[in-house]
DNA sequence: GTCAACGAGAGGTCAGGCCAATTTAGTGGC
DNA sequence: GCCACTAAATTGGCCTGACCTCTCGTTGAC
């Protein structure tokens, strides 16, 4: 066995553009750069740093990606709000990188979106259940347009995590429900199907409205069970074709 | 009021380095791209997208601070191991730790963990339950020493998850331990807050061995709010000083 | 057969320029 | 004097082309 704990880290040159990420980051982390506040231009940032421009733009370019920035055209660099849901993006990315199993993928929706419910049944208002009344609604409305259903649909489980006021959950949930779009082809989404889940959803919000959150959490559940098994049959007949 | 649900959306045009970084991403989730592959060249890229170098560089540089590719001077990019801990150590970086949003992370943590328990507890034979009272055992030669804990400790969170058959939660877990990761200082991890841990530990597996599913749960939730409850009396104390 | 030196190819950086969007200041009308 | 409109300066977005350094495969000498 090698001899423990040698550490010959210091081999990793530190490239000019990482060098510029971490004295970013620092900044941002340190408080010298508090979120709103507006960088210096990139022409200004290069000759702050010494480097060429091309070099500020990949430091900045990937710290917008993390999340950590945001830049608008025209306008400037600014530190973004650094809210849990903006720098949360990696964990939506990491969960979305398995080989579906569809049982195991609806097993863990029932759970984090009845979560969701229950705890938007205890936190909602009266105007955050007008709100979802309202997507209901809409989702009435368009019962013949699977696809601008299904834009409804996303619409409504989004709004719901929001109001479950936990951002953890949150992503895991839109995550999980963006794998199951794959699955849920747009042909299956008849009609019928699509009036039961409506069917489902007003069960849910009378819950929320109700303030009940085990039923709430209960009704989610069933609405994922029904989900689950539209999609499998709609799996099946297609093997079979 | 202003009309209502305008979504005037579309106007976030997609620049051209942002579509090159979904594209990548896109791949990369879709398995075309699986961790240890090279890219082609950056001059190759550039031409395969119809983009120029620099902006190729723009995003492959994001995608490494991200943690998805990795690069070796002169020798090419490839797609990285792909673990939570590359990828969500940039993020932990920033995220900001209000009181708020430790309870909810502990929150999501109980119920993913929580359900992990209760399907291993239904799924684990004796070979299982035999290797999880081998990882106590290990817990217990390292109470003095925080460092070798949290790894045996993490261990035992993975097999359990592992055990689930549910590679989702799985994944939601193992994002939401170290994500916890940042919080939890190891200086706060004296010897008895550890016995503490194990002692919780030992409660769920015997939940598990016995096969009572929601016992399992229920331990796995009690052991989750120990964790919180030295969480946050650590982060007090570090303020007071 | 082994090993060292060489070179093709890869990433890292730089310089300079054009385009597009935004901001802002100046100008004109009211 | 105030406000709306326009045009120039500013800023980010992207491209071309070049040079450097490092890696690695190959080739040549030993």
């Amino acid at each position: 066995m090698a001899p423990p704990q040698i550490n010959i880290e210091p081999i990793v040159r530190e490239g000019a553009s990482e060098r510029v990420v971490h004295r970013l980051m620092g900044m941002v982390k340190a408080g010298n750069l508090k979120p709103g506040d507006r960088l210096p231009g990139e022409r200004e940032l290069a000759e702050l740093f010494s480097v060429s421009r091309p070099t500020i733009r990949e430091a900045v370019k990937a710290l917008i990606v993390l999340g950590v920035l945001k830049s608008k055209h025209g306008g400037g660099i600014f530190v973004s709000p650094l809210e849990a849901a903006d720098l949360l993006g990696p964990v939506t990315f990491f969960l979305s990188l398995r080989d579906v199993e569809i049982d195991q993928l609806y097993h863990a929706r029932a759970l984090i979106e009845g979560e969701l419910a229950a705890l938007a049944a205890q936190r909602a208002g009266p105007d955050d259940t007008a709100s979802l009344a309202r997507l209901i609604e809409r989702q009435e409305e368009v019962l013949a347009d699977p696809v601008a259903y299904r834009a409804v649909d996303t619409e409504f489980h989004r709004l719901l995590a929001e109001l479950s006021g936990n951002a953890f959950l949150s992503r895991a949930a839109e995550s999980m429900n963006v794998l199951g779009l794959e699955f849920r082809k747009v042909a299956s989404e008849t009609p019928d199907v699509i009036s039961g889940s409506v069917r489902d959803h007003r069960r849910i919000v009378a819950a929320i409205a109700a303030g009940d959150a085990d039923a709430a959490r209960q009704a989610m559940r069933e609405h994922m069970a029904h989900v689950l098994n539209t999609t499998k049959k709609a799996e099946r007949q297609q093997e079979a074709s």
